[in-house]
DNA sequence: CGCTACTTTGAATTATCTCAAGTTGAGTGG
DNA sequence: CCACTCAACTTGAGATAATTCAAAGTAGCG
C-alpha cells in the first residue's frame, strides 16, 4: 500500500542553493531537505497526526520528559542536546526537515529537543506510530535506517571530539551541515546555506570553547575555506572543507 | 509465532556474580550477559543462521567492508572502531553477549569489529534478517530498540569525551561496562567482573593516552573506587564508582 | 629464558581553556 | 534617526589538563 516514499539520499538530484540572506533564523530551514518521509503519505497514514509550529528557541521536549509522541520535521532545524550539572552543554546532533526524532523504547527522552529557527513538524502519537510501525515494514525499515544513519553521525562526532583538532573539528561539522542541508556530495562548485547557528552552537557541538570557535572561524574565513557571517554559511569549495574534515 | 523473548534489561533478575579469574580473554565473557535474543529461537528462525566461534583479536570485519551477514552474539566481548588514518583509534562501543550487531541499510561497514577474547556468535544472512525483519514486528521492534539503546550510549560517551576530565571518563566508562556486564543497577555491593581490556582499550574508548589512563587507574586504585588487574576489574562500591560518573 | 607487549613513572611541551577586556551588531524605544 | 542595551563576537595573555617523549619495570607466552 505504501508507495516508495524513502530515497537514499545520495541518488537524490542536487537541490537549489539557497539565496543568502541576512536574517539568521528567519528564513533559515526555509528550503527543505530530500524529503524522507512525505508529508501527505504522513497525514494519510496517521489520522491523528498533529501539524505544529515551533518559534526558535522552543523546546520540542526536555531531557527526561516522557514524550507522548514522535516528530517528523517538516521545515527548519533543531538540535539534540544534554544538559550537564556544570552549565555545559554538549549538542549531540542536529536534525534537519525530512527527518524523523524520537525514541522506540525509551520511556523517557535521553535528551533535549530546541528550535533554532521557526520550524514545523508533524507530531505522531505514540500508539498510531506503533501501529504504522508493526503493520508496515517499509516504515519500520525506514524508522530503522534513520536511526542507523543518527548513530553513524553520532559515531563520527565521536571520533572527531576524541581524536582531531579544533580546527578540524569545526570543518568536520561545517562540512557535515552543508551536505546534509544541500543532499549533495562535495563538489567544487561554491555552496552558501543558511546556518542557523550561533558560534556558542558550534562550540557545544564541537566539544570547544567558543573562543577556540571564534578562532578557527577567522582563520578559516582568512584563508578562504569558510566564512559564516550573520545567519549564513559560505564555502567556496565544498571538496575542500570535506579534504580537510 | 513467536514468544515473547525481548526482555526489558532493567527487570531481569540480577545475574549471579562470576568469579574473578586470572586469565584475562580466555574466561572473560563467558558468563552469559541477560539474552535479549534467544539462540535457540534464532537457530529456529533463521534457518541458514551460522553458529560460529571467534579467536581473541580476529576481526567480524573491517571498515568499509561489505557485510553479507549480522550476528549476534552469544559469548564473548567485542569491540566496534575506527582508524584514523594518523595511527590512533577510537573504540566506539563495545559488544557484549545478547547483543546483536550490523547494519540493516548501509552497505559498508562504517566501522571494524574486532574480538577482545574468545568469542561465539550467530551469523545471520542478510536476506534472512530482511525476513524476519518484515515478517515480525517484535523482532523489528527489538532491533530498533537495540539501535536505540547504542545511540543512547553513543550519545553518553560523546558527552563524556567531550566535557569530562580523564579521571571521570575512566569512571565512566567502568561503570557502564560493569552494569552491562552484570545487568544490574549500580547497588552498594561489591562487583567483579573479567574485562578483557588493556588500558590501550580504555584510552581509545575514552579518547585518552594511555599514560593518561595509567594515572587515573592508579589514583582510582588507591583510593578503592576500582581495581583493574590482570584482565579483571573489582569494584568495591559501584554505586559511588556510579556517583562519580 | 628471552622476547614482546603492557604498565608505570617522571619531566617537558602544548593545545585548549580561562579570564579579562574590548568590539560589533541586531533590536528597542524615544 | 539616533541613542541605548544586550547578546554575540573578537582578541590577548596567562593557566592548565592532558599529551608527548623518555625510560624503567612487569607480566604473559613461546
Amino acid at each position: 500500500m505504501t508507495q516508495l516514499m524513502l530515497k537514499p539520499p545520495a541518488i537524490l538530484p542536487a537541490p537549489p542553493q539557497v539565496a543568502a540572506h541576512a536574517l539568521r533564523g528567519a528564513d533559515a530551514g526555509a528550503w527543505r531537505a530530500p524529503m524522507l518521509l512525505d508529508e501527505d503519505w504522513l497525514s494519510a497514514h496517521f489520522g491523528r497526526a498533529l501539524r505544529r509550529r515551533h518559534p526558535r528557541g522552543a523546546h520540542l521536549f526536555l531531557e527526561g520528559a516522557e514524550t507522548e509522541n514522535l516528530y517528523f520535521f517538516l521545515r527548519g532545524w533543531a538540535m539534540k542536546y544534554k544538559s550537564l550539572l556544570d552549565g555545559r552543554r554538549q549538542i549531540l546532533d542536529f536534525v534537519l526537515p525530512g527527518e524523523p526524532l524520537g525514541f522506540v523504547a525509551a520511556q523517557r527522552a535521553p535528551y533535549a529537543v530546541e528550535m533554532l529557527c521557526d520550524a514545523e513538524t508533524v507530531a505522531v502519537p505514540r500508539r498510531a506510530f506503533d501501529e504504522a510501525f508493526g503493520a508496515d515494514p517499509a516504515f519500520a525499515r525506514a524508522i530503522c535506517r534513520q536511526f542507523e544513519a543518527a548513530s553513524a553521525r553520532a559515531h563520527d562526532r565521536m571520533t572527531s571530539i576524541g581524536c582531531r583538532s579544533a580546527r578540524t573539528r569545526v570543518c568536520r561539522l561545517l562540512a557535515e551541515l552543508v551536505e546534509r542541508a544541500t543532499g549533495a556530495v562535495p563538489a567544487h562548485a561554491p555552496v552558501s546555506i543558511a546556518l542557523p547557528l550561533s558560534q556558542r552552537h558550534i562550540a557545544d557541538a564541537t566539544a570547544l570553547r567558543v573562543e577556540t570557535v571564534c578562532r578557527a572561524l577567522v582563520q578559516l574565513a582568512d584563508e578562504g575555506v569558510a566564512v559564516v557571517r550573520r545567519g549564513t554559511l559560505r564555502v567556496p569549495d565544498p571538496a575542500m572543507l570535506a579534504e580537510e574534515a
